[in-house]
DNA sequence: CTGAAAGCGCTAACAT
DNA sequence: ATGTTAGCGCTTTCAG
């Protein structure tokens, strides 16, 4: 004997009020254009009087599909979140482009080194369609592993090696060099920068394109002191320069964060900015409009790195090609700092 | 005939390989400890070699479970989330209590009006077993509509109407009043203050500690501006209060972000922090420690927010008791500013 | 302690 | 255009 359905309204119960079959009002409900105009209003109306929703996981089970879209942030991501603008806003980007989508965000927060396993046995679930990496380390060996095991995958910023899944990247060099000449322009002759770890792309790029630009002042000499990317050690990175080179009068930090640091010591050091030392900053996050003062500085889009990340990602799972990188442009934001 | 599967390995593989049957395997995969030893260790050695891993779907459409919880973060909080570290704090502090748990971090960015009744759909369909509910704004009805769909909700700060599902939230008024003995204590007598919207509780609060604190200070009349918690409108609302009154010897801001900006007119102004005006922030967000001065602030356990969410949301899921409501303590942290 | 069998709710041939 | 049927991969009685 079979128990009247105390449950949530299936397809059956669905089927049985509007007198029929499973098959037809899986079909409306999927939107098949085959079904009478008026039994698919009486199935229409038995949906919406008995609360009916798919149950996802059946429908996984048949179709293979899952409609979500894991977004793995590595260790390295999450130590920064507390105070760089940069994740939460590819978290936003691929948020609302796959909401679009109709798509699910599942979030994976990679904090711990023993995680890396947990990761790669959910993608091998197949609990999502696809994978958003937020790569930041470029020897991450994790983008390699995804794809062999043959999950679609596309990272944030350029692998240090050989790219082996499609990117979506910036153009950091040629922004930097923008930035750089901006500053000679304004007659700065001592340019100095503090770097970003030489570890990762982003840090890397954004060192040659200072050292690019600096080719263009005649027998300018590099002066590099090193940073995390994080405020902190923009200011002691800045200490070390004024140490090493006391007229510097221009710096490039290769983050806001880092510039507002140096910021904080030219200002404690008693040299003014910019009338004795020019900053330029890399980001364009929120906090750079709100230093002191107001930071110049290399806009990068980040809400479009997220949106063209999941827009990438979508057209991976849908079988579409995809270009194997996107470089989106940089562009000089020039407030009172240089 | 059935093809050669050349698919992923499913129980019905491992059994074959083991020589053994799918409930068995099951048994082993679940933990089971009815299972004879030696043919276990065949079961986990076939697992092992064929890379089997669970299908979460066909688990849970039996289980009935997904082993996965959903955050939402209303439109309020993405429209903050670019410069204000609390979002993120919280995301990372459910993100790592749900990862020690096993479970899984469904992220859901209400971005726009009509995503309301898409979330209400998605948690319908059942694809998360709870939701953890960053919820600002305390008129939301989300929470009660949630509960009436019989799904397990907790929330991020307490509603504004009555309770109707368990929260966690901070001591708002009485870090605040901690704040405003400091100041007290340091002797100033016009003490103002930069309140957030009084349509959040957070908002509310703040400004009854405000208010509260106040009462200590014979015949002193409260000066109280507007802000929303974001930078800019703490800058304005501290212009306004200048206005109004010239000679304020303190204020407290009900978000650090807005005691940045108001430190910013503060010094445009050419008052001296904290000689002529000291400042009280509320957060301690990274960015307090590096503003100029270093903020004086109240300090909200944020990662602990989002931990003992999490918490809450298994016990829940779990079937177990949880206390309506959880208050964790504020503390103020006494920096350069105050 | 292990296996057989039923069925979770849905989709997708295949018939009709 | 609609219905019938056969699973998707797993857990869970129920027998043995």
């Amino acid at each position: 004997m079979k128990q009247t359905p105390a449950g949530r309204p299936t397809l059956e119960t669905v089927a049985r009020a509007a007198g029929a079959s499973r098959a037809t009002v899986s079909r409306v409900v999927n939107g098949s254009t085959t079904v009478r105009p008026d039994i698919e209003e009486r199935i229409r109306r038995a949906i919406a009087e008995l609360g009916y929703v798919p149950n996802p996981a059946a429908r996984s089970l048949v179709t293979q599909r899952t409609d979500s879209i894991a977004l793995i942030l590595p260790e390295s991501a999450t130590r920064v979140f507390s105070d760089d603008a940069f994740f939460p806003g590819v978290i936003r980007g691929v948020g609302e482009a796959l909401e679009k989508a109709d798509k699910q965000l599942v979030l994976l927060l990679a904090s711990t080194r023993s995680s890396h396993d947990r990761i790669l046995r959910y993608v091998h679930g197949r609990t999502v369609d696809g994978v958003v990496l937020a790569s930041m380390h470029g020897a991450d060996t994790l983008p390699e592993e995804l794809r062999l095991a043959g999950v679609s995958v596309v990272t944030s910023g350029r692998p240090l090696g050989e790219a082996t899944v499609p990117y979506i990247d910036v153009e950091h060099a040629s922004g930097v060099e923008a930035a750089m000449r901006h500053l000679i322009g304004l007659g700065r002759r001592r340019i100095a920068t503090i770097s970003g770890p030489q570890d990762m792309v982003a840090g890397r790029e954004r060192l040659a394109g200072y050292l690019a630009g600096l080719e263009e002042l005649e027998g300018a000499a590099p002066l590099v002191e090193e940073g995390d990317f994080m405020r902190q050690s923009g200011m002691e990175a800045m200490e070390r320069l004024l140490e090493r080179e006391p007229d510097i009068d221009a710096v490039f930090a290769a983050s806001d964060l880092m510039a507002d640091g140096a910021l904080r010591t030219l200002r404690r050091l008693g040299r003014r900015v910019p009338d004795d030392v020019a900053v330029i900053g890399f980001d364009d996050v929120e906090t750079a409009r709100f230093t002191d003062p107001p930071l110049t500085t290399v806009h990068q889009p980040i809400h479009e790195i997220g949106t063209r990340l999941a827009e990438q990602i979508l057209r991976l799972v849908a079988g579409e090609e995809v270009e194997p990188a996107v470089v989106l442009p940089t562009t000089l934001v020039v407030r009172d700092s240089a």
